[in-house]
DNA sequence: GTCTATAATTGGATAGAC
DNA sequence: GTCTATCCAATTATAGAC
């Protein structure tokens, strides 16, 4: 849809249905007949762009089995990449810009990132530490401490200012500090 | 001001410069002769209110001498209750909302909020390291670790989720987990 | 300096022809 | 179903009287 995109650059409110209809090749009027409101068409917008999120957040968990160090980093690079890649924060700016008016699509893209990305990494972390991997008595206690540690203050930079860009030294700084931290709480003694 | 109240209640767009007049008690002509543009007026709201942050987070920062758990507990709490609350979310709201307008905003509140704390955090860490009481080589990265194990996602969740509203148990909950994991890590062989 | 009144523009939504 | 043309309300900003 030819609304997605100035949706998510632009804004709510600076977003008009004559600039998407014109994008979209078609007049006003045809606009409407597809959807009943300029908030309906939002939702909508959002929605599928919360799908989308909630597909490439499972694709970042799946990791082919490894050691654990390798696997932890390989997740931890994908999902910061992700969080602080362009698309993902001008989704997260917008939802958080509406959230007042639209609190549905607030609460359902938490769900669709936080905690979805939280319950994959913490079943991930209950498997490993079953296998002896690692060591760790509250496998989605433990997530979420990893995904604390990983995003640090990396996302809400970004969400407050556009121009600082998030480079791959900035990632491998913090999969660095997050990975050592979390090996050092919750590897196996006898292999650490 | 009386616009404070309105900007950061309705954000930027759905705030009519008649609106601030009528509260204000003056009309609309001599809210222009005091600010040149609705822009310019927005800017001074978001920098006085940038201006409270960085005083609320130095008096968070601020903690008497105790134990070092004691320490941590009582700047963890105050933090989060700080972060948490209806102003500090609205206001990182309006202003992630308008970054991409207003970036200079969204550069300076993060100077004065999570660059700020962590500075604040560091240099009280790198003290109490030196007096024997914590163990720690980094202070500025540990503060960032504490800060961001804190946190976790009870902000983005408030960004997101009016609705949800962060309660006591809610902070006590993270206060304990990061306090609990940055003492395994950095307390001081002789007293743990 | 402050007011009333009013430009000038924009945007959501609809009517009616085809 | 799709278009053109239009309505109606709201909003930024200013002109001009006092």
């Amino acid at each position: 849809m030819a609304a997605q995109g100035h949706f998510l650059e632009s804004g709510y409110a600076l977003t008009s249905m004559d600039a998407i209809a014109k994008i979209a090749g078609i007049s006003k009027s045809t606009l409407y007949s597809y959807f009943e409101s300029k908030e309906h068409l939002f939702g909508a917008v959002i929605q599928q762009a919360r799908q989308s999120l909630h597909d490439s957040l499972t694709t970042v968990a799946a990791v082919g089995e490894q050691d654990a160090e390798k696997m932890l980093r390989q997740i931890g690079e994908q999902f910061l990449r992700f969080v602080t890649s362009a698309d993902s924060i001008t989704m997260y700016r917008v939802v958080i810009a509406e959230s007042a008016h639209f609190p549905d699509l607030g609460h359902d893209l938490f769900q669709s990132g936080s905690n979805l990305i939280a319950d994959l990494i913490g079943e991930s972390l209950r498997r490993w530490s079953e296998a002896g991997l690692l060591s760790i008595a509250n496998p989605m206690h433990a997530a979420r401490q990893f995904l604390a540690l990983l995003k640090s203050d990396l996302q809400l930079r970004c969400l407050l200012d556009p121009r600082r860009v998030t480079d791959e030294a900035d990632i491998q700084t913090n999969v660095e500090s997050a990975v050592t931290l979390f090996l050092g709480l919750y590897r196996q003694p006898e292999n650490g």
